[in-house]
DNA sequence: CGCGTTTACGCCTCACGTAAACATC
DNA sequence: GATGTTTACGTGAGGCGTAAACGCG
């Protein structure tokens, strides 16, 4: 028995599948599959049941789970506690929304690479609901949404907030200076998909105040949403301290707005079970490296 | 770091020297500076001061210490939670004194070979002062011996008693029949030397009763002890069981003697901060397969 | 010079990835 | 056939022991 094939058990067990759990491991499929075989053999116990089309835990190995992970972060913190500097080291993946991307994303990155330069950071964006799914899956690391997870195996820590404002093309559609029902009527609404924070805030708002839900241009991009509104085909919600950025020279209109929309809580996430140092202290330094003026 | 190198280094920092190490863990002393050096590249940190004539520990290795321990035991738990049966298996030293491996050593050796066939173990047969520094040293892992251990590091556990009675050589001696004060003047007294069980015994026993301390024939072998008897050479102290299986044979006779003397009581030693299930599981034999009729 | 530890070196095992096979849905 | 896991196999790194070197008493 080795704390590489306990590691290996653990996040094959934990991830989605063993391909997922491969990745996370940067190791072949294959190998995996053998260092868990190589375990059972030390042990003398199947762990995952094979007979159905993907592998499932045994018994032995739902009891071995949760003193693997004893184990492995024992051995964890015996590696941190006695490491010269907080140096990580390793590759990781942060998700993130598109929004945060945009805006706070590069400083973050900057700092990973200026106090860990050993480590790589990739990023994915996507949409809150898929990067959810993508960290409960073991796919990424750690994830900065919108709103808190709906997910059980997932924590969540609040990092800072964004405020949004109505924006609408000054010279298609001069007669609107405000928000106002027949706006949603007259203009369909230019935003992101359901599964984002802002379109979840959006719904709420309408339905708190009791506006009906006209015709919306759905678009899964940020920077494809400020051009459909420069064109005119409608209005929309955008961050203020991203919009305001640009929306002069745009020719972007804000529209008043009573009573203004709620901010929408930025939140970190990360798995329950994760146990990494990797995964802790990357959580800190996104705590520490908020500067959230969108 | 890999569990391995964690063993590597807990045993060396704990045994007297790298050899006794590098035999416990069955490997090559260059084999174990190696494990213990990639140890400590992989922590960055320096375990072992290596300036003078022996390896001594850091402040580092110090603090790795009950942490390795820590990190080790709750491996070996694991794996006895986990393994099929509690089968024993590679390759360990009992120490024991050279009555017991006279008497009752040889059904010890036939137990363990029944239930753990796949568990060598080795006997090594000294007197208890001996065993005992072998055991702290490292050199082996469990002992059995007469009385308790006078070193801290030695825990010890009480599995049964040995009485002993005078025997003199009949035709030679036929004059005495007891124990008496004149019996240590006259004739040397044949037992085993100073750092024996049995010698405290009688040197307790000759102070309690206030005789004095007459000439003494010492042999470290309870063969050579009673070949010595049957010559007539003196008299002296068997354990009875034994020793009544063959006194009459030998010619020897026992010695009435008033008061008896107490039983020597017989424990179980091992290393205090010795971890393994194969000592824990070694010491629970010893205690059942006792039959302790000396 | 002895003892304890490390270095040098050749050997061989073992862990890896690629690719194919297998099994289940 | 798509997806998920294992087997086959060739390759390379790394852990092993022997033997020599080193360094302190």
């Amino acid at each position: 028995m080795t704390l590489k094939q306990l590691e290996a058990f653990y996040w094959a067990a934990s991830c989605s599948n063993f391909a997922v759990a491969a990745q996370r491991l940067h190791l072949s499929v294959s190998s995996l599959s053998k260092r868990i075989a190589e375990l059972e053999v030390s042990l003398g116990q199947l762990l995952f049941d094979r007979s159905g089309h993907r592998a499932v835990l045994t018994e032995a190995g739902n009891f071995l789970m949760p003193r693997a992970r004893e184990l492995l972060m024992a051995a964890e913190k015996l590696q941190t506690e006695l490491r010269h500097a907080a140096n990580l080291e390793g590759y990781c993946q942060i998700g993130v929304g598109e929004l945060t991307a945009l805006t706070w994303l590069p400083s973050l990155l900057r700092q990973v690479r200026n106090r860990h330069p050993k480590l790589s950071l990739e990023a994915f964006i996507g949409i809150g609901e898929i990067l959810e799914q993508r960290l409960a899956d073991g796919e990424i690391d750690v994830a900065v949404v919108a709103g808190r997870s709906s997910l059980r195996s997932v924590s969540s820590e609040r990092i800072g907030e964004a405020r949004f404002a109505w924006y609408i093309a000054q010279s298609v559609h001069p007669e609107f200076s405000t928000v106002e029902p027949g706006l949603f009527e007259q203009l369909p609404m230019v935003g992101l998909p359901s599964g984002s924070g802002v379109t979840r805030l959006v719904d709420d708002w309408q339905r708190d105040q009791g506006l009906v839900v006209g015709e919306r241009i759905v678009c899964n991009q940020w920077g494809a949403v400020v051009g459909l509104l420069r064109e005119g085909l409608g209005f929309g919600l955008l961050p203020r301290g991203w919009a305001d950025a640009f929306s002069v020279q745009y020719g972007l209109r804000r529209l008043g707005c009573e009573p203004e929309l709620p901010a929408l809580d930025y939140y970190v996430h990360w798995r329950s079970d994760d146990y990494r140092t990797l995964v802790k202290t990357l959580r800190e330094l996104v705590l520490r490296s908020v500067c959230f003026n969108i």
